[in-house]
DNA sequence: TTGTAAGCGTTATCAG
DNA sequence: CTGATAACGCTTACAA
């Protein structure tokens, strides 16, 4: 048994059970006990198994197990078209951040899909509902669907992060997009100004859809018309910031009334942006302030340094991973959660009062 | 068989290949061999079988073929501690390529490990040893090897990437490092620049050898001392860049005669120091000229925009995937090949010729 | 407490 | 070209 014999050409294969059973004096099964059940077996008995065990350098083999016990220990995430944004770091921190909690709990993680093309959804489905994943966490996207077969009939844990999909059935994770947003705008009135430009993401989407909402909540709420702010962007998506950002300073460019701030929706969106505008000779925050989303590292490093909202990913990436062990052991019926993790302002120099008279804007 | 009876709160297993055969009206291993060798079968009874197959809605169970053959088809890729850096796109953008180069072969990619401690080096060594990973791709890092275990002795095709391992008897895919570094400086001392300050990763590190020998060797062909360039960093990780390009600006503090142009190793490094730089009021490339490495997106909106040296990290990654499954294919004993992808230097405004005198800069 | 034996869902060998 | 049947390495009743 095991490769004992050394032929040459042949996989080495590693020692198997068989040969710590053998090695140890007892029977196969017995070792099985002693390695997962520990307190089932003989101490003496057990002492000896761990021995021959550790000479032999066994490894036990996940696939068998899996097969035997019908389970993997795979989880794979699922992510929205490419990894790499401009200057965010959110999906390698997400990453990072369920990797650590699924490590700890003896879970790998796989990666899903990037592309989300029919071969990528096919690949997904293959996973699922050929066993190789034992849950998915979903990021910002709706549940794959090809020829019959969808990710929700899998039988699988999911849990939706970032996107809210809890009236669909699947527990979330996600930050309090609207309220962030409404505290920033709130600040920005607060410092006087009443003249907004908002960058969108893709239109309708439920980030955008949340955020512009947290903009005109806080309009309301000063008794400013929803007319206080002008929208750009909306047809590409969050990878593309930099290309919303820029276009965004060429729809700024053609406004006949400016805002005296901007609301970004994503960091790459406000560092672009900016920069097109300080090229055209504003300076920021004397001419123009700016907010953004994301929390990117980097923003402290601009110039001006700046005010984003910081999107607390490791805690909602353990959160998530929490929701989903949880919704393993349960084979849960339980109805769908939704958790939020605030986000948190953090106030740079990119926002300041508007200078001179705002009136002079609004012609009021 | 399967799930035909209904049995609430079991867990649904979906239909077997022992499901599809009684569909079909053939037997069990007459549809394995039409859905693997479709070629080996009568083409009336495979088209039985695939109609039977996608009513029933099949998948093949992964585990069961992967321990019936003896192999699984999931690479795992081996980071280096944190995923994200500050600004850096390149730990994304390789997961995005070979990913992607993975599953046009049928591969899946599993995250192997993000913190090096001594856990996640027996998680890695588990995965190997247990049959979980087919190879693996390791990124500017050594072998894990804990309590006798080690990733080079699993028989486990491996192949480096950033990091040339070659002498160590792996396959690597690496940039010319030491050439773009080259090159960058030489540029820099054909714009006038005689002394410069280099801001280094960790000292030692393959990366900061073959860099700085890069800057060296330019010195070295226009004549110009070894003490013309002056070492910063050292002591922290890549993913510290910014903290990094920090303790850099106070070392430039402290020089008594400045230099007038710094490579930094990183654009972390750089985004950094430059954003310390002009808080103290020197202007770029006016009073110091910056190049960096990376090639991150975000360097073209900085202001000004950096010159940095873009990775190909995209050719890379399928670069380290194809001799990865050649190595899986040819059960490789071939000698280790190294493959150089070469970068390239993204001019742009953060470099300029000197100001008038260096002298002024020199005489305090 | 330990051993025996029956699978888990495939693939591969070997007859037919 | 197709069909039995024996593994793959492990877990888990069940028996001793």
């Amino acid at each position: 048994m095991s490769n004992n014999k050394d032929v040459l050409g042949e996989e080495p294969s590693g020692p198997l059970m068989a040969d710590v059973a053998r090695l140890a004096g007892v029977a196969i099964s017995t070792v099985s006990r002693a390695l997962a059940n520990p307190g089932r077996v003989n101490e003496k008995t057990r002492a000896k198994i761990d021995a021959a065990a550790k000479q032999l350098g066994y490894t036990p083999n996940a696939m068998a197990r899996g097969l035997r016990v019908g389970k993997s220990n795979t989880i794979m995430i699922i992510l929205p078209g490419s990894l790499y944004y401009g200057a965010s770091q959110v999906i390698p921190q997400v990453l990072q951040s369920i990797n650590k909690s699924l490590s700890q709990n003896g879970y790998n993680l796989m990666i899903a899909n990037l592309d989300r093309d029919e071969i990528s959804e096919r690949h997904i489905l293959d996973l699922a509902f050929g066993g190789t994943a034992r849950g998915a966490i979903i990021l910002s996207s709706k549940l794959p669907e090809v020829d019959g077969r969808s990710l929700a009939n899998a039988g699988l844990p999911i849990v939706s992060m970032l996107l809210d999909m809890s009236d669909a059935g699947l527990p979330s994770v996600v930050t309090n997009d609207r309220e962030a947003v409404r505290e920033a705008t709130a600040e920005l009135i607060r410092l006087g100004h009443r003249r907004f430009l908002y960058i969108a993401g893709p239109e309708g989407n439920y980030h955008d859809v949340e955020r512009y909402g947290g903009v005109l909540e806080a309009l309301d709420a000063a008794g400013l018309p929803e007319e206080a702010v002008v929208r750009s962007g909306g047809n590409l998506d969050y990878q593309q910031g930099f290309e919303i950002g820029i276009q965004a300073a060429d729809d700024f460019a053609a406004l006949a009334v400016k805002p005296t701030a901007v609301i970004a929706t994503s960091d790459d969106m406000a560092i672009s942006f900016m920069s097109r505008m300080q090229q055209g000779g504003l300076t920021i925050p004397g001419d123009l302030s700016i907010v953004s989303f994301d929390g990117s590292p980097v923003c402290a490093f601009c110039s001006p340094p700046l005010t984003t909202i910081e999107q607390p990913v490791e805690h909602m990436g353990q959160a998530a991973v929490a929701l989903l062990l949880d919704a393993i052991d349960r084979s849960g019926k339980e109805p769908a959660t939704r958790t939020v993790v605030r986000s948190r302002l953090i106030l740079r120099e990119s926002i300041a009062a508007p200078t001179a008279s705002p009136r002079k804007h609004t012609a009021r």
